[in-house]
DNA sequence: AACGGTAAGTTCAACTATGAACATAATTGT
DNA sequence: ACAATTATGTTCATAGTTGAACTTACCGTT
């Protein structure tokens, strides 16, 4: 192996993307302990969010939005309904899947929850102007997008 | 709890952190399936790239780049020692600290590894150019500082 | 209506991560 | 020189995550 070949790390997309990853893993482990006085952990709250925003969804929907197992979510789930976060009701007219709803005291923890990752990363981003902030999101938005391709080229 | 009340979507500088987070957590697992035929995970990339740059590294400078604890390299570092990817060696003159290096097997499937997830990179990121791409990672690095306050203010 | 195929949710076993307690070694202060 | 403190790495118990197998329910075809 040659020490003169060029390092990843002198390539501009795999630095700067390096430096995304940190950001993000950052963010996450500072919203965990931000959290704890409410008692919850960020994938509960990841849960949370997603019914503050869509109500009465199902959970293979949630899981499929959280990019995570639908095993995950199911034994997530349990947790925070019995501590009455929120509640599960069945589907009248598809007896397989349940609908998830926040109850009003996990609409009070949610917003509470939210309140404190909004005000983390305002706090992280507060030297980036919004357009700056809407470039970086639809830079985002596009890596999304031509992942999907990637996987797919990769396989044949 | 009020429905007027704002989202925090509405917010430019979550919504779009979102989109970020969205595209770490999307490589992240991208990057793990691609590199089942090298058998290997990205927490074991993760070490190994960061020897291959580091020569020599002692293991709490090591977790503390990745920003893990101490007993996660504790145990990660025996599994890829034991396939001969890495050597452990006593430092002479602090006999409490090993110090670790990447043999040439080692070497040589790191440089396949990366050469994966750069080509994921890339990809992902090819409809975004050198300086957009240099814009973003300054962003990124002024959260990292910015993160710091954060937690000590909010202590306080 | 009965069959095969598909979809939602659960369970379980295997794997991974975390933080506290521990052992050993170095450093500092008196 | 000695005790106290700090630093490095390991161990262990706990908790979290994952994917495969399973159950129940729906749907299309015959």
């Amino acid at each position: 192996m040659n020490k003169n070949q060029a390092l990843p790390w002198d390539n501009p997309r795999f630095k700067n993307w390096i430096a995304v990853a940190r950001a993000s893993q950052l963010i996450h482990q500072k919203l965990g302990r931000a959290l704890t006085p409410l008692d919850i952990k960020v994938p509960h709250l990841d849960i949370l969010a997603n019914l503050y925003r869509f109500e009465g969804i199902s959970q293979q929907d949630l899981a499929h939005k959280l990019l995570v197992g639908r095993s995950n979510i199911s034994m997530l789930l349990p947790q925070i309904e019995k501590r009455g976060l929120i509640i599960r009701r069945k589907d009248e007219t598809d007896k397989r899947v349940l609908r998830l709803y926040l109850t009003d005291k996990g609409r009070e923890v949610t917003s509470k929850a939210l309140a404190i990752e909004l005000e983390l990363i305002e706090h992280s981003m507060s030297t980036t102007n919004i357009d700056e902030c809407n470039f970086i999101g639809e830079v985002m938005n596009r890596m999304i997008q031509r992942m999907d391709d990637w996987e797919a080229r990769r396989e044949a």
